[in-house]
DNA sequence: AACCATCATCGTAATATTGCGATATGGGAG
DNA sequence: CTCCCATATCGCAATATTACGATGATGGTT
């Protein structure tokens, strides 16, 4: 099928999952990372840094927009993307308490 | 094309993406979630549990397996899974590192 | 106006993922 | 040994993702 069955899953889990996919790429890893580093917005150099084809990474900023993890205004000819702050620290608060509740005894057999 | 272009990126951007391919799935999600709430070796109700098809909860065990964070242990008849402590953890300060770097000033434009 | 730079979108090809039925495999019960 | 039970694997179909060239759209420059 290639789609997968969201309506047996809690809105939570979809949510995480959704989340996980946005940076399951190392190319929109290195985009946030380089967004990030530069932690300022960033104008028209991220497909030289990339190193893909301006359709590509285009794509991929395309739905790192859509997961709202960054925002991009633009400036004149060309675009600013930067880091949205507030949809990162909500990533950072929903992973955190995903990898946070367990407790590392092991209790298997 | 379909495959991604990892030798455009380093190492480490490579890995957090792989690590979040793993969890970009609900039914992942779900299964973690369960593991880490019963906090102990669960053996055969994953099935039920999740409500796919029994070919489905394999695949998706697989996958998780090969990611390293859960293992499954012969138990006889069944099978236990249950969390991998280490990885859990090394997903947990990786992630962590990865979304405790930045600084929420707004400079954008 | 004509031109160039920047970025988005379209169309397409290659590959990956998801899901399930059918079929193995391997261990216990009888 | 034969029959079930629990998992794994195979094979297939539907859909998603990744990548890129070509083409649009928009703004600035000359």
């Amino acid at each position: 099928m290639g789609a997968s069955k969201t309506d047996l899953f809690t809105q939570q889990q979809n949510e995480l999952a959704s989340m996980a996919k946005a940076l399951a790429h190392p190319a929109r890893i290195a985009i946030l990372q380089y967004l990030v580093k530069t932690n300022a917005c960033v104008c028209g150099d991220l497909v030289e840094e990339l190193g893909l084809a301006q359709a590509t990474t285009s794509q991929h900023l395309k739905e790192l927009k859509n997961a709202g993890i960054i925002q991009g205004t633009i400036e004149g000819a060309s675009v600013c993307y930067c880091i949205n702050p507030a949809v990162w620290k909500q990533y950072k608060q929903l992973f955190n308490s995903f990898f946070g509740e367990v407790s590392l005894e092991n209790k298997c057999c």
